[in-house]
DNA sequence: ACCTGAACACCGTTCAAGT
DNA sequence: ACCTGAACACCGTTCAAGT
Protein backbone atom coordinates (compact mmCIF):
# COMPACT_ATOMS: atom_id res chain seq x y z
CA UNK A 1 0.00 0.00 0.00
CA UNK A 2 2.68 2.42 1.07
CA UNK A 3 1.47 6.14 1.41
CA UNK A 4 -2.44 6.83 0.38
CA UNK A 5 -3.83 9.45 -1.42
CA UNK A 6 -5.54 10.44 1.49
CA UNK A 7 -4.27 9.74 5.34
CA UNK A 8 -5.19 6.56 6.57
CA UNK A 9 -4.77 7.74 10.37
CA UNK A 10 -4.91 10.78 12.12
CA UNK A 11 -4.74 11.58 15.75
CA UNK A 12 -8.31 11.84 16.61
CA UNK A 13 -8.75 8.69 14.69
CA UNK A 14 -6.00 7.22 16.97
CA UNK A 15 -6.78 8.41 20.14
CA UNK A 16 -10.79 7.57 19.77
CA UNK A 17 -9.52 3.95 19.26
CA UNK A 18 -7.21 3.49 22.20
CA UNK A 19 -10.12 5.43 24.21
CA UNK A 20 -12.87 2.70 23.38
CA UNK A 21 -9.79 -0.32 23.68
CA UNK A 22 -8.83 1.40 27.65
CA UNK A 23 -12.11 1.37 28.86
CA UNK A 24 -13.36 -1.82 27.11
CA UNK A 25 -10.57 -4.18 28.01
CA UNK A 26 -8.15 -1.46 30.17
CA UNK A 27 -4.30 0.02 29.83
CA UNK A 28 -3.15 -3.35 29.45
CA UNK A 29 -5.30 -3.64 26.19
CA UNK A 30 -3.45 -1.55 24.73
CA UNK A 31 -0.56 -2.54 22.44
CA UNK A 32 0.59 -0.63 19.68
CA UNK A 33 0.03 -4.02 17.68
CA UNK A 34 -3.55 -4.25 19.12
CA UNK A 35 -4.66 -0.74 17.99
CA UNK A 36 -3.09 -0.34 14.77
CA UNK A 37 -4.78 -3.34 13.95
CA UNK A 38 -7.97 -2.45 14.99
CA UNK A 39 -7.50 0.67 12.90
CA UNK A 40 -6.48 -1.18 9.93
CA UNK A 41 -2.91 -0.06 9.74
CA UNK A 42 0.39 -2.06 10.80
CA UNK A 43 1.77 -1.03 13.74
CA UNK A 44 4.64 1.02 13.26
CA UNK A 45 1.87 3.45 10.98
CA UNK A 46 1.37 5.29 14.72
CA UNK A 47 4.51 6.19 15.00
CA UNK A 48 3.78 9.12 12.23
CA UNK A 49 1.17 10.55 14.60
CA UNK A 50 2.57 9.94 18.08
CA UNK A 51 6.32 9.65 19.37
CA UNK A 52 5.25 6.80 21.90
CA UNK A 53 2.76 4.78 22.73
CA UNK A 54 2.93 6.80 26.36
CA UNK A 55 1.82 10.24 24.36
CA UNK A 56 -1.32 8.02 22.87
CA UNK A 57 -2.25 7.83 26.50
CA UNK A 58 -1.78 10.81 27.48
CA UNK A 59 -3.89 12.10 24.47
CA UNK A 60 -6.54 9.84 25.58
CA UNK A 61 -6.37 11.23 29.24
CA UNK A 62 -6.92 14.97 27.98
CA UNK A 63 -9.72 13.86 26.17
CA UNK A 64 -11.43 12.45 29.43
CA UNK A 65 -10.64 16.24 31.18
CA UNK A 66 -11.91 17.85 28.15
CA UNK A 67 -15.43 16.32 29.47
CA UNK A 68 -14.95 18.16 32.53
CA UNK A 69 -17.34 21.21 33.26
CA UNK A 70 -15.93 24.19 34.15
CA UNK A 71 -18.91 26.62 33.39
CA UNK A 72 -19.59 27.05 37.19
CA UNK A 73 -16.28 29.43 37.55
CA UNK A 74 -17.46 31.76 35.32
CA UNK A 75 -20.60 32.14 35.96
CA UNK A 76 -21.30 32.05 39.20
CA UNK A 77 -21.06 34.39 42.22
CA UNK A 78 -17.39 34.76 43.19
CA UNK A 79 -18.61 34.26 46.75
CA UNK A 80 -20.28 30.74 46.24
CA UNK A 81 -16.73 29.00 45.79
CA UNK A 82 -18.12 26.42 48.05
CA UNK A 83 -20.66 25.44 45.49
CA UNK A 84 -18.65 25.69 42.39
CA UNK A 85 -16.18 23.44 43.71
CA UNK A 86 -19.14 20.84 44.42
CA UNK A 87 -20.86 20.94 41.37
CA UNK A 88 -17.01 20.58 39.63
CA UNK A 89 -16.40 17.73 42.16
CA UNK A 90 -19.04 16.07 40.57
CA UNK A 91 -18.40 16.28 37.01
CA UNK A 92 -14.69 15.62 37.27
CA UNK A 93 -15.55 12.66 39.26
CA UNK A 94 -18.47 11.76 36.62
CA UNK A 95 -15.99 11.41 33.59
CA UNK A 96 -13.06 9.61 35.40
CA UNK A 97 -15.72 7.07 36.58
CA UNK A 98 -17.23 6.65 32.99
CA UNK A 99 -13.25 5.81 32.28
CA UNK A 100 -11.72 4.21 35.12
CA UNK A 101 -8.86 2.85 33.74
CA UNK A 102 -7.48 5.94 32.31
CA UNK A 103 -7.08 7.25 35.73
CA UNK A 104 -3.47 6.07 36.63
CA UNK A 105 -2.36 8.45 33.43
CA UNK A 106 -4.60 11.33 34.23
CA UNK A 107 -3.62 11.35 38.01
CA UNK A 108 0.16 11.85 37.07
CA UNK A 109 -0.42 15.36 36.66
CA UNK A 110 -1.75 17.69 33.98
CA UNK A 111 1.99 17.49 32.76
CA UNK A 112 2.10 19.76 28.85
CA UNK A 113 -1.95 18.43 28.64
CA UNK A 114 -3.76 21.33 27.38
CA UNK A 115 -7.69 20.22 28.70
CA UNK A 116 -5.65 19.27 32.18
CA UNK A 117 -4.13 22.41 32.38
CA UNK A 118 -7.32 24.25 32.18
CA UNK A 119 -8.92 22.48 34.54
CA UNK A 120 -6.28 23.38 36.97
CA UNK A 121 -6.55 27.06 35.72
CA UNK A 122 -10.08 27.32 36.02
CA UNK A 123 -9.99 26.03 39.73
CA UNK A 124 -6.98 28.15 40.64
CA UNK A 125 -8.27 31.03 39.26
CA UNK A 126 -12.23 30.85 40.82
CA UNK A 127 -10.50 29.95 44.22
CA UNK A 128 -8.16 33.02 44.16
CA UNK A 129 -11.48 34.98 42.86
CA UNK A 130 -13.44 33.99 46.09
CA UNK A 131 -10.42 35.54 48.20
CA UNK A 132 -8.68 32.51 49.22
CA UNK A 133 -4.76 33.32 49.16
CA UNK A 134 -2.62 31.85 46.73
CA UNK A 135 -0.96 29.68 48.33
CA UNK A 136 -4.30 27.95 49.92
CA UNK A 137 -5.72 28.13 46.38
CA UNK A 138 -3.08 25.43 45.47
CA UNK A 139 -3.48 23.45 48.03
CA UNK A 140 -7.35 22.91 47.32
CA UNK A 141 -6.75 22.56 43.61
CA UNK A 142 -4.39 19.68 45.30
CA UNK A 143 -6.47 17.99 48.00
CA UNK A 144 -9.46 18.04 45.67
CA UNK A 145 -7.53 16.43 42.75
CA UNK A 146 -6.45 13.73 45.63
CA UNK A 147 -9.65 13.08 46.45
CA UNK A 148 -11.21 12.84 43.37
CA UNK A 149 -8.75 10.67 41.63
CA UNK A 150 -8.03 8.42 44.61
CA UNK A 151 -12.17 7.74 44.79
CA UNK A 152 -11.94 7.14 40.61
CA UNK A 153 -8.95 4.71 41.13
CA UNK A 154 -10.20 1.61 42.55
CA UNK A 155 -14.15 1.35 43.53
CA UNK A 156 -13.77 0.83 47.39
CA UNK A 157 -16.61 -1.97 47.91
CA UNK A 158 -15.21 -3.52 44.88
CA UNK A 159 -11.95 -3.90 46.29
CA UNK A 160 -13.38 -6.63 48.58
CA UNK A 161 -13.82 -10.37 47.67
CA UNK A 162 -17.17 -11.50 47.01
CA UNK A 163 -16.20 -14.75 49.18
CA UNK A 164 -17.22 -15.09 52.65
CA UNK A 165 -14.48 -17.36 53.55
CA UNK A 166 -12.39 -14.73 52.72
CA UNK A 167 -12.71 -13.64 56.17
CA UNK A 168 -11.53 -15.28 59.25
CA UNK A 169 -13.53 -13.93 62.43
CA UNK A 170 -10.11 -15.13 64.00
CA UNK A 171 -8.16 -12.82 61.87
CA UNK A 172 -11.11 -9.96 60.79
CA UNK A 173 -13.39 -9.54 63.57
CA UNK A 174 -14.92 -6.90 62.15
CA UNK A 175 -15.25 -7.78 58.36
CA UNK A 176 -18.45 -10.39 59.04
CA UNK A 177 -20.12 -8.45 56.97
CA UNK A 178 -17.30 -7.77 53.77
CA UNK A 179 -18.46 -9.69 51.28
CA UNK A 180 -21.74 -8.22 51.08
CA UNK A 181 -19.65 -5.18 49.70
CA UNK A 182 -19.14 -5.98 45.55
CA UNK A 183 -23.21 -6.28 45.65
CA UNK A 184 -23.66 -2.93 47.21
CA UNK A 185 -20.76 -1.41 45.06
CA UNK A 186 -22.21 1.53 43.57
CA UNK A 187 -24.39 2.46 46.44
CA UNK A 188 -21.24 2.10 49.16
CA UNK A 189 -18.57 4.24 46.56
CA UNK A 190 -21.02 7.03 46.15
CA UNK A 191 -21.78 7.83 49.36
CA UNK A 192 -18.08 7.57 50.38
CA UNK A 193 -17.61 10.13 47.90
CA UNK A 194 -20.86 12.41 48.62
CA UNK A 195 -19.77 11.96 52.68
CA UNK A 196 -16.51 12.72 52.11
CA UNK A 197 -16.82 15.84 49.74
CA UNK A 198 -19.54 17.07 52.31
CA UNK A 199 -16.90 16.98 54.89
CA UNK A 200 -14.22 18.15 52.33
CA UNK A 201 -16.03 21.34 52.15
CA UNK A 202 -17.52 21.90 55.03
CA UNK A 203 -13.83 21.84 56.51
CA UNK A 204 -12.81 24.10 54.11
CA UNK A 205 -15.32 26.51 54.41
CA UNK A 206 -14.68 26.67 58.46
CA UNK A 207 -10.93 27.09 57.43
CA UNK A 208 -12.10 30.22 54.69
CA UNK A 209 -14.27 31.68 57.98
CA UNK A 210 -11.47 32.39 59.88
CA UNK A 211 -9.36 33.69 56.57
CA UNK A 212 -12.22 35.83 56.20
CA UNK A 213 -12.01 37.57 59.77
CA UNK A 214 -8.93 38.93 58.14
CA UNK A 215 -9.11 39.43 54.51
CA UNK A 216 -11.67 40.09 52.15
CA UNK A 217 -12.26 38.69 48.46
CA UNK A 218 -10.34 40.25 45.96
CA UNK A 219 -11.77 43.20 43.20
CA UNK A 220 -11.56 40.61 40.26
CA UNK B 1 21.75 -26.99 37.96
CA UNK B 2 18.79 -27.93 38.23
CA UNK B 3 17.29 -28.31 41.63
CA UNK B 4 19.82 -27.51 44.62
CA UNK B 5 20.05 -29.21 47.69
CA UNK B 6 18.97 -25.67 49.50
CA UNK B 7 15.93 -23.63 47.37
CA UNK B 8 17.83 -20.59 45.84
CA UNK B 9 14.36 -18.84 46.14
CA UNK B 10 11.57 -18.47 48.64
CA UNK B 11 8.83 -15.76 48.20
CA UNK B 12 10.30 -13.29 50.80
CA UNK B 13 13.45 -13.25 48.95
CA UNK B 14 11.33 -12.58 45.73
CA UNK B 15 9.25 -9.84 47.39
CA UNK B 16 12.34 -8.23 48.35
CA UNK B 17 13.83 -7.62 45.26
CA UNK B 18 10.83 -6.98 43.56
CA UNK B 19 10.11 -4.36 46.39
CA UNK B 20 13.61 -2.82 45.72
CA UNK B 21 13.27 -2.81 41.96
CA UNK B 22 9.61 -1.20 41.92
CA UNK B 23 11.03 1.77 44.40
CA UNK B 24 14.25 2.29 42.23
CA UNK B 25 13.04 1.99 38.56
CA UNK B 26 8.95 1.88 38.68
CA UNK B 27 6.19 -0.91 38.38
CA UNK B 28 7.77 -0.95 34.26
CA UNK B 29 11.12 -2.14 35.04
CA UNK B 30 9.36 -5.15 37.06
CA UNK B 31 9.92 -8.13 34.20
CA UNK B 32 9.64 -11.67 35.31
CA UNK B 33 13.21 -11.76 33.55
CA UNK B 34 14.81 -9.02 35.42
CA UNK B 35 13.43 -9.94 38.45
CA UNK B 36 14.89 -13.45 37.75
CA UNK B 37 18.24 -12.14 36.87
CA UNK B 38 18.43 -10.14 40.05
CA UNK B 39 18.56 -12.87 42.04
CA UNK B 40 20.95 -15.31 40.01
CA UNK B 41 18.27 -17.65 38.53
CA UNK B 42 16.32 -18.09 35.22
CA UNK B 43 13.16 -16.67 34.37
CA UNK B 44 10.50 -19.27 34.91
CA UNK B 45 12.02 -20.26 38.37
CA UNK B 46 9.82 -17.37 40.19
CA UNK B 47 6.80 -19.62 38.49
CA UNK B 48 7.44 -21.99 41.54
CA UNK B 49 6.77 -19.30 44.10
CA UNK B 50 4.23 -17.38 42.69
CA UNK B 51 1.72 -18.64 40.33
CA UNK B 52 2.27 -14.98 38.00
CA UNK B 53 3.83 -11.76 38.14
CA UNK B 54 0.53 -9.83 39.30
CA UNK B 55 0.71 -12.20 42.44
CA UNK B 56 3.88 -11.18 43.13
CA UNK B 57 3.14 -7.67 42.87
CA UNK B 58 0.34 -8.27 44.86
CA UNK B 59 3.31 -9.22 47.65
CA UNK B 60 4.76 -6.61 47.12
CA UNK B 61 1.53 -4.47 47.88
CA UNK B 62 0.70 -6.00 50.65
CA UNK B 63 4.59 -5.51 52.36
CA UNK B 64 3.69 -1.83 52.62
CA UNK B 65 0.43 -2.53 54.12
CA UNK B 66 2.34 -4.30 57.04
CA UNK B 67 3.97 -1.26 57.54
CA UNK B 68 0.91 0.86 58.39
CA UNK B 69 0.55 1.74 62.14
CA UNK B 70 -2.67 0.62 63.54
CA UNK B 71 -2.05 0.65 67.27
CA UNK B 72 -3.68 4.13 67.64
CA UNK B 73 -7.18 2.22 67.15
CA UNK B 74 -6.66 -0.37 69.94
CA UNK B 75 -4.72 2.17 72.34
CA UNK B 76 -6.72 4.79 72.65
CA UNK B 77 -10.19 6.18 74.15
CA UNK B 78 -12.91 4.76 71.67
CA UNK B 79 -13.91 8.50 71.91
CA UNK B 80 -11.01 9.73 69.70
CA UNK B 81 -11.58 8.84 66.73
CA UNK B 82 -10.74 11.96 65.21
CA UNK B 83 -7.23 11.44 66.68
CA UNK B 84 -6.93 8.02 65.79
CA UNK B 85 -8.23 8.42 62.43
CA UNK B 86 -5.45 11.29 61.65
CA UNK B 87 -2.55 9.20 63.00
CA UNK B 88 -3.14 6.49 60.81
CA UNK B 89 -3.63 8.74 57.83
CA UNK B 90 -0.26 10.10 58.18
CA UNK B 91 0.84 6.86 59.53
CA UNK B 92 -0.60 5.40 55.70
CA UNK B 93 0.61 8.19 53.83
CA UNK B 94 4.17 7.52 54.97
CA UNK B 95 4.47 4.57 54.25
CA UNK B 96 2.56 4.71 50.67
CA UNK B 97 4.64 7.95 50.29
CA UNK B 98 7.92 5.76 50.36
CA UNK B 99 6.75 3.34 47.70
CA UNK B 100 4.57 5.16 45.01
CA UNK B 101 5.49 3.33 42.51
CA UNK B 102 3.22 0.53 44.15
CA UNK B 103 0.12 2.98 44.66
CA UNK B 104 -1.62 1.85 41.75
CA UNK B 105 -1.74 -2.04 42.76
CA UNK B 106 -2.59 -0.98 46.46
CA UNK B 107 -5.64 1.11 45.33
CA UNK B 108 -7.17 -1.80 43.74
CA UNK B 109 -8.08 -2.79 47.28
CA UNK B 110 -7.24 -5.43 49.54
CA UNK B 111 -8.65 -8.16 48.10
CA UNK B 112 -7.14 -11.29 49.63
CA UNK B 113 -4.49 -9.47 50.70
CA UNK B 114 -3.93 -10.09 54.74
CA UNK B 115 -1.99 -6.38 55.61
CA UNK B 116 -4.91 -5.38 53.66
CA UNK B 117 -7.38 -6.67 55.12
CA UNK B 118 -6.27 -5.90 59.21
CA UNK B 119 -6.02 -2.33 58.09
CA UNK B 120 -9.73 -2.48 56.79
CA UNK B 121 -10.84 -4.15 59.98
CA UNK B 122 -8.65 -1.89 62.34
CA UNK B 123 -10.52 1.16 60.59
CA UNK B 124 -13.97 -0.06 60.62
CA UNK B 125 -13.86 -1.51 63.98
CA UNK B 126 -12.47 1.37 65.70
CA UNK B 127 -15.11 3.83 63.66
CA UNK B 128 -18.25 0.98 64.76
CA UNK B 129 -17.02 1.06 68.42
CA UNK B 130 -17.02 4.74 68.24
CA UNK B 131 -20.58 5.19 67.54
CA UNK B 132 -20.26 5.42 64.01
CA UNK B 133 -23.47 3.47 62.57
CA UNK B 134 -21.69 0.91 60.36
CA UNK B 135 -22.57 1.98 57.11
CA UNK B 136 -21.04 5.43 57.94
CA UNK B 137 -17.91 3.56 59.13
CA UNK B 138 -17.89 1.50 56.16
CA UNK B 139 -17.75 5.34 53.94
CA UNK B 140 -15.03 6.51 56.52
CA UNK B 141 -13.01 3.58 55.39
CA UNK B 142 -13.23 4.49 51.80
CA UNK B 143 -13.19 8.09 51.69
CA UNK B 144 -9.61 7.78 53.99
CA UNK B 145 -8.49 5.22 51.14
CA UNK B 146 -9.62 7.74 48.35
CA UNK B 147 -8.02 10.91 49.95
CA UNK B 148 -5.20 9.04 51.23
CA UNK B 149 -4.07 6.82 47.92
CA UNK B 150 -5.23 9.96 46.20
CA UNK B 151 -2.29 12.14 47.61
CA UNK B 152 -0.04 8.99 46.98
CA UNK B 153 -0.62 7.98 43.83
CA UNK B 154 1.38 11.04 42.45
CA UNK B 155 2.66 14.35 43.02
CA UNK B 156 0.31 17.56 42.17
CA UNK B 157 3.31 19.83 42.44
CA UNK B 158 5.07 17.28 40.17
CA UNK B 159 2.18 16.83 37.81
CA UNK B 160 3.05 20.66 36.28
CA UNK B 161 6.07 20.74 34.11
CA UNK B 162 8.81 23.54 35.28
CA UNK B 163 9.04 25.49 32.08
CA UNK B 164 7.99 28.95 31.65
CA UNK B 165 7.04 28.74 28.54
CA UNK B 166 4.59 25.63 28.68
CA UNK B 167 1.81 28.51 30.43
CA UNK B 168 0.60 30.77 27.82
CA UNK B 169 -0.75 33.62 29.54
CA UNK B 170 -3.55 33.54 26.98
CA UNK B 171 -4.41 29.67 27.09
CA UNK B 172 -4.01 29.50 31.36
CA UNK B 173 -4.48 32.85 32.83
CA UNK B 174 -3.96 32.11 36.32
CA UNK B 175 -0.99 29.65 35.64
CA UNK B 176 1.25 32.09 35.85
CA UNK B 177 3.58 30.93 38.75
CA UNK B 178 2.41 27.26 37.87
CA UNK B 179 6.46 26.78 36.99
CA UNK B 180 7.76 27.42 40.08
CA UNK B 181 5.26 24.30 41.53
CA UNK B 182 7.60 21.54 40.90
CA UNK B 183 10.43 22.62 42.62
CA UNK B 184 8.47 23.38 46.17
CA UNK B 185 7.12 20.41 45.05
CA UNK B 186 7.39 17.96 49.07
CA UNK B 187 5.75 21.96 50.64
CA UNK B 188 2.86 22.03 48.40
CA UNK B 189 1.95 18.18 48.84
CA UNK B 190 2.72 18.12 52.18
CA UNK B 191 0.75 21.36 52.77
CA UNK B 192 -2.49 19.74 50.87
CA UNK B 193 -2.57 16.97 52.48
CA UNK B 194 -2.55 18.30 55.35
CA UNK B 195 -4.85 20.91 54.94
CA UNK B 196 -7.30 18.37 53.15
CA UNK B 197 -7.04 15.96 56.54
CA UNK B 198 -7.95 18.56 58.65
CA UNK B 199 -10.97 19.60 56.46
CA UNK B 200 -12.17 16.02 56.16
CA UNK B 201 -11.63 15.63 59.93
CA UNK B 202 -13.73 18.60 60.79
CA UNK B 203 -16.05 17.97 58.48
CA UNK B 204 -16.55 14.52 60.41
CA UNK B 205 -16.88 15.90 63.15
CA UNK B 206 -19.78 18.17 62.64
CA UNK B 207 -21.76 15.13 61.22
CA UNK B 208 -20.90 12.89 64.23
CA UNK B 209 -21.98 15.63 66.48
CA UNK B 210 -25.52 15.37 64.26
CA UNK B 211 -25.75 11.59 65.27
CA UNK B 212 -24.64 12.12 68.30
CA UNK B 213 -27.56 14.05 69.46
CA UNK B 214 -29.77 10.77 68.54
CA UNK B 215 -27.66 8.21 69.69
CA UNK B 216 -24.59 6.88 71.70
CA UNK B 217 -21.44 4.76 71.48
CA UNK B 218 -22.16 0.89 72.31
CA UNK B 219 -20.62 -0.72 74.79
CA UNK B 220 -18.36 -2.55 72.36
C1' DA C 1 4.19 12.77 4.01
C1' DC C 2 2.58 8.38 5.35
C1' DC C 3 2.38 3.66 5.01
C1' DT C 4 4.83 -1.12 4.80
C1' DG C 5 7.52 -5.43 6.28
C1' DA C 6 11.65 -6.83 8.47
C1' DA C 7 14.33 -6.60 12.34
C1' DC C 8 15.98 -5.88 17.25
C1' DA C 9 15.68 -6.48 21.87
C1' DC C 10 12.56 -7.41 24.73
C1' DC C 11 8.02 -9.49 27.29
C1' DG C 12 4.81 -13.46 30.43
C1' DT C 13 4.10 -18.08 30.68
C1' DT C 14 4.23 -23.20 29.71
C1' DC C 15 6.54 -27.37 29.65
C1' DA C 16 9.54 -31.31 29.28
C1' DA C 17 13.84 -32.47 31.17
C1' DG C 18 17.06 -32.74 34.85
C1' DT C 19 18.33 -33.88 39.88
C1' DA D 1 10.39 -30.03 44.99
C1' DC D 2 12.81 -26.69 42.45
C1' DC D 3 15.63 -25.28 38.90
C1' DT D 4 16.88 -25.23 33.69
C1' DG D 5 16.65 -24.10 28.51
C1' DA D 6 13.63 -24.10 24.69
C1' DA D 7 9.58 -22.57 22.87
C1' DC D 8 5.21 -19.84 21.97
C1' DA D 9 2.86 -15.85 21.30
C1' DC D 10 3.44 -11.66 22.23
C1' DC D 11 5.61 -6.62 23.14
C1' DG D 12 7.63 -1.10 21.72
C1' DT D 13 10.34 0.96 18.51
C1' DT D 14 13.60 1.78 14.50
C1' DC D 15 14.49 1.87 9.84
C1' DA D 16 15.03 1.29 4.94
C1' DA D 17 11.99 0.89 1.21
C1' DG D 18 8.00 2.17 -1.33
C1' DT D 19 4.78 5.84 -3.40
Amino acid sequence: MARPRKPLLSRDRIVEAASALVDAEGLDAVSTRRLAAELGVSGPSLYNHFRNKDEILDAVADAVSVQVDLSMFDESDPRDWREALHDWALSYRAALAAHPHIVPVLARGPGRRPAGLRVADAVFGAMVGAGWPPAQATRIGALMRYFITGSALGSFAGGFVDDESAYDPADYPHLGQAHLLAERRWEVDEGAFEVGLRALLDGLERQYEEYGASSSPSAG
